[in-house]
RNA sequence: GCGAUCAUGGCGAAGUGGUUAACGCACCGGAUUGUGGUUCCGGCAUGCGUGGGUUCGAUCCCCACUGGUCGCCCCA
């Protein structure tokens, strides 16, 4: 048996890792004051459908979507916006003195897609939501928030890009830009921009395919229809950055792939070397009629996601460890048949007082279990023997230094935790 | 969804249509009645992703399936 395709298990030695990351993301997360929020793994079908779009390629061919037993259509979630603010809404959150909401939530996202390396079926994502405020200063709260995410690990190969994609107005006015200037050549594209250019043609001017094309150089930029109030809107943005000292650099052609983004949409990219094809560590922006798409009140609202296996490979990229000690703190050597009988009693005692303790259960010899001590790299080593038990003593061993010394076996937890 | 490539012990990795499937690392035991290292000696795949087929005989040839990796699409 093996784990389904796109899957993977987490065993000890990176499991570590991960919590290390949770930890850190948590910690970072409430600095900027967000609050932790959990939502179901599976939603209503229509709710993504709804949130994220029909025309998107998450909902056109990347669900996990199957029928219950009662007949309903699930799907396992494959972002976590959509739940978030459809939490908010159902649970009228909106009706709290405390605005905006920002939350942050950490768990699996599903994707039906072709696996490779940082693109998994089942992969896991840490994000966050600012919810009620249409604050510029907010959008550089989150952008802030999601650059640190990474730059709180040392990683340094990090691209921020920014984009407005504009209000209603501006984006309707563009779009029937991009048809004018597309339409006379429609001919010349690929098929798929050709159904693009009917649905959704702002993401005409991502094809890799057409990007040559000479019509893609002279295409309508976004960012010239955009309308007074938005164009002053993204200014702000951006001048809240720079006065936090946070470098980007505006591509007019990103695109973000799901329907609900308006004005500012981001990405975090890494310049790692040996990255590989994909390179995208995290996207985010704004996303101001969601709420109200879901049933609930007017409410602007902003965030972003990243990925754990890209920020996990991103750390490998640029060759950073996380300090994390494995180390034991004590491993007990039991030598004969009554210390073995006292053995798992002593190291009970110690675990409850607090110290970290194993011994062995393979029924090694004496030189052995050194061994597996050393292994473990047990700060010290207890041996118990026919002379120590005749004594009441137990012998303590600093591996490290290699110093050893006996002492009376009712002292051995009040010297253990002055040691360590 | 499309294209390419790969799959041998815990890990890495050689290999061949036919008696015992190299080697390295790791692990276990001994040399060394109670102290981590080194060295030496010994042990460790009735098995070569799964299922079929060809053959007197398949880990090796053929087909399908499963999974990994890389690229495309798209994204986190």
């Amino acid at each position: 048996m093996k784990a389904p395709r796109g899957t993977q298990d987490l065993l000890p030695g990176v499991t570590e890792k991960w919590k290390y990351i949770e930890n850190a993301l948590q910690e970072l997360s409430r600095n900027f004051h967000y609050k932790e929020i959990r939502t179901p793994i599976f939603e209503h079908t229509e709710l993504f459908q709804r949130g994220v779009g029909d025309t998107t390629d998450i909902v056109q061919k990347e669900m996990y979507t199957f029928t219950d037993k009662g007949n309903r259509s699930i799907t396992l979630r494959p972002e976590g916006t959509a739940s978030v603010a459809r939490s908010f809404v159902e649970h009228k959150l909106f009706g709290s003195p405390n605005q905006p909401t920002k939350l942050f939530y950490f768990g699996p996202m599903f994707r039906y897609e072709r696996p490779q390396q940082g693109r998994m079926r089942q992969f896991f994502q840490y994000g966050v939501e600012a919810l009620g405020s249409a604050d510029p200063a907010i959008d550089a709260e989150v952008i802030s928030l999601a650059i640190n995410a990474y730059r709180v690990f040392g990683l340094r190969s990090l691209k921020l890009v920014i984009n407005s994609l504009g209000d209603q107005e501006s984006r309707e006015n563009h779009r029937q830009a991009l048809i004018d200037h597309f339409l006379p050549v429609k001919d010349e594209l690929c098929s798929d921009c050709q159904a693009r250019l009917e649905q959704n043609p702002l993401r005409v001017l991502d094809c890799k395919k057409d990007r040559d094309h000479p019509k893609m150089k002279t295409a309508p930029s976004i960012l010239d229809y955009l309308t007074e109030e938005s164009a002053q809107y993204f200014e702000q943005v951006k001048g809240y950055l720079d006065e936090m000292g946070i470098s980007y650099q505006v591509d007019p052609n990103l695109v973000r792939g799901l329907d609900y983004y308006n004005h500012t949409a981001f990405e975090i990219m890494s310049d790692a070397e040996g990255f590989g094809a994909i390179t995208t560590l995290s996207g985010g922006g704004r996303y101001n009629g969601l709420v109200q798409e879901l049933g609930g009140p007017e409410t602007p609202g902003i965030g972003f996601a990243l990925s754990m296996e890209r920020l996990l490979m991103a750390l490998e990229a640029e060759g950073i460890e996380l300090p994390i000690d494995e180390r034991l703190d004590c491993y007990l050597v039991a030598l004969g048949e009554e210390a073995n009988r006292k053995a798992a009693a002593i190291v009970n005692q110690l675990r409850l007082a607090g110290v970290q303790t194993d011994q062995d259960y393979q029924g090694k010899k004496f030189k052995a279990q050194f061994k597996a001590a050393d292994r473990l790299q047990a700060k010290y080593v207890l041996v118990l023997g026919e002379d120590e038990l005749a004594n009441q003593q137990i012998a303590v061993k600093n591996m490290e230094s290699g110093q050893q010394e006996t002492i009376a076996l009712d002292q051995l937890i009040e010297y253990m935790k002055t040691r360590l």
